[in-house]
This record gives C-alpha cells, structure tokens and sequence, in this order.
DNA sequence: GCGATCAGCT
DNA sequence: CACAGCTGATCGC
C-alpha cells in the first residue's frame, strides 16, 4: 500500500486533536473496510473476514489477538507494530503463535536487530508450497485448520501473495504486487485442474487501480530505458558516472543485478563503497562528470500517446520509470481473470473514492444472482507455461467445486534439490527463450550510443533544486551526493564493449500497446515474453499508444535481459528459497524443477567499478553487503544469502573492502562480528525452484530452525561453489 | 525513555 | 507525478 495513499487519507483527521479522536472513531479492530464505509482509513487493517483470526501485514490493535500472522514483505508500510511491545509480550507468553512469510522475508526481517525477538517464531513457507497450518486457540485449544499457499508477488524481494483455502472458503490476499497481464492465468496454484479456482474473496493492491495509472511500463522496458542512460552516459569517459537515486529498502536489486550484468561490473566491485569514491574527484584528481537518476512511477493513462521510460528533469537529472504496484489495466487483467465473488481494496489511492474503486472493481467480480447464487462465472483456464502441459486446457472434468483439498496426501520432506543445476536447465529453456538469455549474458553495448531523451516541460522544484545541488557539488568539487540515498557511480567501464560477441538479440522488438491486451498467454516461448510481442496496433491510435517509441534509437539499440516479470518473479521467489528453511515446514514435492540460471559476470569488464549506496539509513536497512545478497534474489535473479551467510558476507567483504564508508561499518559492525566467514552464493548454486501441479499438502509445519553448524556446512559449500549434494 | 503520530522532505 | 521511508517535533505513557 502507498505512504502517500495512507497519509492521504490520515490527513482528513484534525491534526493533534484527532489522534485520540482516531482511536476512539475507528473501531478497535481494523477491520477490512466495507464497502461503501467512508472510513478514512486506507490500508488494510489486518484482518480478512473470512479468516478473521488471522493478522496479516498488520500487527497492532485487535491484531494482537491474532492466532496467526503473515507478512507479505519487508516493506515498513507492512509491519506496522511487528516490534511493539504489546506483541513482544504476546510472544513471550505464547507458545503457539506464529508468523508465515517467505524465506526470503524472514531473512530480511531477521537482518535487523529488532525483530530478533521474532526468531523462535518465524516459520518460513515455500513459495507455491501449499502448506496446511493449525491455528490454535491456547486458552480453550480450539483450532481450526487451513491451507496457505505463498504466491510471488512481484512487489519486492520476497514478496508474495497469500491464498487462503478452508472452511470459510478461498481467499486471496495480495499484499502488495506487481504480475505483467497474463501472469496470474499462469500460476498453477491459482488453479483447479486447469481452471481458475473458486475464490471468494481477493484483498487488492490497488495503489495504481486509477485510469489514470493505465499504463506502467513493464520491469523490462524500464530496465531497458535506465540501460540505455546509463550506457550512454558511461561509455563517454572513464569520468562520466550516474548516481542511481533510489528510495526504498528494498525492491530496486532488479535494477541493480541487471546493471551489473548488462555492465559487465562485478557484484564486488559494484558494492565495494557506498559513496562517490572522493566527492566528484576521481581518484586521479579529475573531476567526474554526475548525472542523477531517479526512479519513479511513470503512468501513462489511455489517452497518452507516445512517451518514454526516461524522462530528462534538469541538465544532469533524469527520471526512470520503475513500478514496484501493477498498473491499472494489470490490476483489471489480474482481477478479470480471478473474479472472485468479493474484492477489497487494500489501497484508496489519492484522489479516488472509494466508491469510484467499487464501480472499477466490482464488474470484474463473479456476478451473483438477488439470492446470492452463483449465477455465472467463467472459468479461467490455466494457461501452462510448459508445451508438455499445454494439452488438454479444456478437457478437465471438474465440476465447478473446488476438489483440490481432498484428499489431502503428504509428502517427505525436501529441502534442497535433489538434481543439479545443469541437469535442470532443460526445464528452464522451456520457459525461457534460450536465445534471449544467452545473448543478454554475450551481449555488450555499441557505445557510445546515441540516446535522445525527453525533456521534461515541467520540472518541479524538487529536480530544480536536485540539479542544482548537483551541479553546484560538480563546482565545489569537494560535496558528496545525499549519503542517506543511494548512489550508483559508474566510471566509464570501457571494457563493456569488449566482448567478442556484442550480439543483439534482433528479436525483440518495441513493446507495443496491444502486446499487453491481445497476447496469447498458451503461445510459449511468445508467453514468456509477452511485453515484446510485436503488435500491428496503429501506434498513433490514442487508445492504443505506442509506448517507449518515440526515437529509432531509444526503442532498438538496447537489448534486455532474459527474464519478463513473470518468469523473473517466478524464479526470484522460487529461486531464492529453501536454504534456510525448516524441512518440516514445507514439504511439497517438486513435480518439476525450473533453473534460473544467472548470468555469470563478463569477465572482460571487470576492470569496471559500479560503487553503491544502497538505501535509506533506518533500522531495517540492509548495509551494502545485505544488499548484494539481496541482489541476487531481486525479482531478475534467484538467490539470497541466509542470515548467517549474510552476516559472514559482511565480514569477509568489510575486509576487503577499503572504500567501506566508517557510518556503513558502524551499521554493519555488531552483525558481523558474531559469524564465521563465509562467501557469497554461486548463481549457478542458487537455482531452485519448484512448482506443483497437484495439490497435496504438507503436514503441519513447526519453528524448527536449521542448525547452525548445518549452515555453516552447507554455507562453506556454497561459498565453494560445490554442489550441495 | 520509548512509542505513536504527524509534518516535511526526498 | 508516486512510493517508501527517513528526521524531527509533539504528546502521552
């Protein structure tokens, strides 16, 4: 959910007076809004009212009464009073409760300090796992079973999707999420047989769900726009750097995992300082030549016509599309497809009532009849992403009754795969474009290119002033770029172009309007790349705009990395899970295994530095080295350090670090200090990933925590590259 | 001292 | 633009 959004919607209070006054007005539950309640309230309180046991994203007020609690991600906005005492009390004398979140979330959440105290009560579920959990009254010992199962949210690293299934019926809640059109029609867990389940109730992230915000450019098409800036700016001169402005904790290693591949930069140079290295000097004494980028959420509503990904707010800023929320026409797809019997907007959106976001919403729902009878609903038919399964869509059985809980079988557990990366691979290349994910890792950039950029008619005073800041540090030569954001310096990686091969992949083409709308998601390896289908759409046509076009060179000099949004949230979730998880937790039994296998870095490029100051200084940021490990767990890519692995990465890294600013050793230092040393994940190491097309469900899961000289066992071999069996 | 809330800022 | 989240002020426990 948006801050802005909720500090919207708080602003309609009295300031002062009113903070009692909120608490007297609003219910002591935050309850899921009704429907037409005019409340002011615009997140999501907690609770669902099918499962109103259950907090999830929520953790205060009535929600300390909850039997179970979920996190969807590690965004602050999401946890609020995860660390209050109320519920650090409710833990210390609970033995039963719990939080279910991803491995992903729970290595993050436990990254910071103070949520410590959440350890022993941390269980971690495999993403696309269904996992049946108990929720136990301890007073009375009442419980009441039900079935979870964690969905890749698209959102940020570890973020998923909870979908709910028991007595109360099928409900899914979205946290906060970003799936390209079509990319629900593809998760298998969505489904019964081949159809779309029977869900009544979706709890939505509606942060864009304004026409306004109809269009978002997808992950890769902003990917590609930022590329091509930096690119072109970098191969200038050894002294032309950009500094990558980001804001949030987490979410943007997308971008900075791909950089570094298309760049050519080492993931430890890209970490070894967080700070321009001497101001704008560089180390020779000449002075850099800095341009800001500044990723943003750049909408285009059904009446834009030609724009691009990047915008040009001042002489040396610029802005950078980048979504973490599905757009408008995302949400519609995303919904339309599901239709389930009931929405909840977990968003109002500024300048939206909530009754406009009901007439949006409502008509994507399943239609009932006055007696509240299923009156039609059609029937999404799961569109399989393997061509071994795209038979028989259509020909399923099933009534329209879910069945998919009976019978209920177990499966051993299994924590690591069984198979090696390389005996996987074929199943990835039958998600995958084999082509496009060669030529990203062979390709390198013609440079300099030539790139021209959108002048911004209005730039506000926050870019004025950003321009000018700059600008005036590029005169002082001695000012540092704002240390609390992060700053990416790129000099000039003259060796990005070295590769023998700087194939491009003559494939894909300029996303058009009508690729998002008129796709085939059965078409499979066209499926997986759907936002570069080539479309016939007249792009002068106002309610099919041409997107990201407006210049030859912007739309065609750059290629992309291999992974769409749908594959890359896929394999980020399903990737990155599994080394820390409790065995009897989650058990499914991997029907099939897809290998995410990341690019292993150019080698001709190394000589290339990418320094990174990543995030904002608060209590659960991730100093430079977290954010490696996060990095590699970012919705391109698949993996992510545990904990412990993590804090050993610091270490070793800190050591060899030089350019380690003193405040980033001081954040870092009281974790590092506790574990052995130990090495980064090997992508090629990190692969696994797995999916279920049947619906058998694990026993109960319990707290068990990996041991640690398991770990430290296994982290050795990871950091050895070894194979793990 | 700490948490909750809000304004302001980026 | 919006998002995520920071700092600082204020108030209350």
């Amino acid at each position: 959910m948006g801050a802005a959004a909720r500090k919207g919607a708080w602003r309609k209070w009295p300031r002062r007076k009113s903070r009692k006054g909120v608490r007297r007005t609003f219910p002591a539950a935050p309850q899921p809004r009704r429907l037409g309640s005019g409340g002011a309230m615009s997140s999501f309180g907690g609770r669902m009212r099918e499962y109103p046991r259950l907090s999830i994203d929520r953790f205060d007020r009535e929600n300390l009464r909850a039997r179970a609690y979920f996190l969807s991600h590690c965004h602050k906005d999401h946890m609020k009073g995860l660390r209050a005492p109320s519920l650090k009390r409710r833990l210390a004398c609970s033995l039963k409760v719990r939080l279910y979140c991803s491995p992903v979330t729970k290595e993050l959440l436990l990254t910071n300090p103070r949520y410590k105290f959440w350890e022993n009560h941390i269980v971690s579920i495999e993403v696309e796992t269904p996992t049946q959990i108990s929720l136990v009254d301890e007073a009375s010992g009442e419980k009441e079973d039900l079935v979870v199962t964690l969905l890749p949210a698209g959102h940020c690293p570890g973020s998923v999707m909870f979908l709910f299934q028991g007595e109360s019926g099928t409900v899914l809640y979205t946290g906060d999420f970003r799936l390209a059109k079509g990319e629900v029609a593809r998760m298998e867990l969505l489904h019964s047989g081949s159809r779309v389940k029977d869900i009544q109730s979706v709890y939505l992230d509606t942060t864009f769900c304004d026409p306004k915000y109809y269009q978002i450019p997808s992950r890769e098409e902003c990917m590609k726009g930022i590329l091509e800036l930096v690119q072109s700016w970098i191969t200038l001169s050894p002294y032309h750097v950009v500094w990558l402005n980001c804001k949030a904790a987490y979410g943007y290693e997308y971008l900075f995992t791909n950089l570094s591949e298309e760049l050519g930069v080492k993931d430890d140079e890209m970490f070894r300082g967080n700070r321009l290295p001497c101001g704008v000097i560089s180390q020779n004494g000449k002075r850099l030549h800095i341009i800001s980028v500044k990723p943003s959420t750049m909408w285009f509503g059904e009446r834009t016509r030609k724009t691009n990904v990047i915008v040009r707010t001042g002489e040396s800023s610029y802005r950078a599309c980048f979504s973490f929320h599905s757009s408008y026409s995302e949400i519609q797809d995303f919904l339309s497809y599901i239709r389930p019997v009931n929405v909840y907007p977990n968003v109002i959106p500024v300048g939206v009532t909530e009754d406009k976001l009901m007439e949006i919403l409502k008509p994507l729902c399943t239609s009932y009849n006055k007696n509240n009878e299923l009156k039609y609903k059609p029937l999404g038919a799961l569109k399989r992403t393997k061509p071994s399964e795209i038979t028989d869509t259509d020909g399923g059985s099933d009534d329209l009754f879910d069945t998919e809980l009976i019978p209920i079988r177990y499966k051993i557990p299994k924590l690591l795969p069984e198979t090696t990366a390389s005996e996987n691979r074929p199943l990835l290349d039958n998600h995958q474009d084999d082509s496009d994910k060669t030529s990203y890792r062979a390709t390198s950039m013609p440079a300099p290119l030539k790139v021209d950029f959108i002048e911004c008619e209005e730039s506000n005073g926050e870019d004025d002033d950003e321009e000018e800041e700059l600008e005036k540090d590029m005169v002082l030569d001695e000012l540092l770029p704002p240390s609390a954001e992060s700053a990416t310096v790129l000099p000039n990686p003259g060796l990005v172009c070295s590769e023998p091969t700087c194939k491009r992949n003559e494939d894909l083409e300029v996303p058009k309007w009508d690729a998002y709308f008129k796709r085939h998601v059965e078409d499979t390896d066209a499926s997986e790349h759907e936002d570069y289908a080539p479309a016939p759409t007249d792009s002068s046509e106002p309610q099919s705009p041409t997107l990201f076009s407006d210049n030859e060179d912007f739309s065609d000099s750059t290629h992309i990395s291999s992974q769409n949004s749908s594959q890359s949230t896929h394999i980020s979730e399903q990737g990155s899970q599994g080394w820390d998880s409790q065995a009897d937790t989650v058990l499914i039994s991997p029907q099939e295994r897809k290998i995410f296998e990341s690019s292993p870095l150019k080698k001709g490029a190394e000589r290339a530095m990418l320094y990174t100051s990543c995030f904002p200084a608060g209590e659960n940021q991730t100093d430079m080295q977290s954010c490696k490990a996060l990095a590699h767990s970012a919705p391109s890519t698949n993996s992510i350090k545990s904990e412990r692995q993590g804090r050993a990465q610091e270490a070793s890294a800190a050591a060899a670090a030089p350019t380690l600013t003193p405040s980033v050793q001081a954040e870092s230092a009281p974790e590092r200090s506790k574990e052995g040393s130990s090495g980064l994940l090997k992508p090629e190491d990190q692969l696994e990933s797995q999916s279920s097309s049947d619906f058998e469900i694990p026993s109960t899961p319990e707290t068990e925590v990996p041991k640690p000289d398991q770990l430290c066992s296994l982290y050795k071999k990871l950091a050895a590259g070894e194979s793990l069996h």
